[in-house]
DNA sequence: ATTTATACCTAGCTTGGCTAGGTAATAGTA
DNA sequence: TACTATTACCTAGCCAAGCTAGGTATAAAT
């Protein structure tokens, strides 16, 4: 299982949008559960996450909110806005259409 | 039908060397037929293309060979190496684990 | 004669992933 | 107790790469 991290790129903040969607979570819980619910395919690197969970806030696709655990820890967890979901819809239709781009290169269907 | 340029960002090597491996094509040929095939999904830039072109030649997973039409154009053809070639067999797989990584997200799957 | 299409090129802007560092608290271990 | 690993966050600066916006030159169409 190789990945190309080029792949990858363009479908960062979809992968988060479609995570937080489901679930809010914490950056170091979403690395954790990219990671897992990927069979190992998405090592998500901080240097990577956070700037993109940034981004997307300011954004305004999503909404931080720090939180302190019982053990006294902080974590900032994050929730997707409505701007957030509207914006994950029209990725989804993106994301089919970029398949079926694809699909016609990779996949040419005999005339 | 709307693109998300992002996307394609990590493909277009792949998409260059899938074409060429096909047929050998010049550059703006390959902007035509990615078009057309695509059914107008991809619109390269040729700011994109070229660079890309002399990008793939110079680690030598295409070749280009300058040929000269009847009318006395210059148009430059480029073959897919058998570097190229092992790339392009390599990639076609990392294409496949990324969408199943993708699916794994996008499409969880209830246990 | 002018415009459009063909056919190539690239300097420089900008976005954004990633490296490589940092801080700080908690949990586990020798 | 001291050390290491894990958790949890952050970012300055490097670097790759798409794209804008320009350029050159020829051929075809109007």
């Amino acid at each position: 299982m190789e990945r190309q991290s080029n792949l990858v790129t363009g479908s960062i903040d979809s992968l988060l949008l479609c995570l937080l969607y489901q679930q809010p979570m914490y950056g170091y819980q979403i690395i954790k559960e990219l990671e897992e619910r990927s069979r190992s395919y998405f090592k998500f690197k901080e240097g990577t996450l956070y700037p993109a969970l940034h981004r997307l806030e300011k954004s305004g696709l999503l909404d931080g909110k720090w939180q302190t655990t019982a053990v006294g820890r902080q974590r900032r967890y994050y929730h997707i806005t409505e701007k957030g979901y509207k914006s994950l819809a029209k990725r989804r239709v993106q994301w089919l259409d970029f398949l079926s781009a694809m699909n016609l290169i990779i996949r040419p269907v005999s005339a």
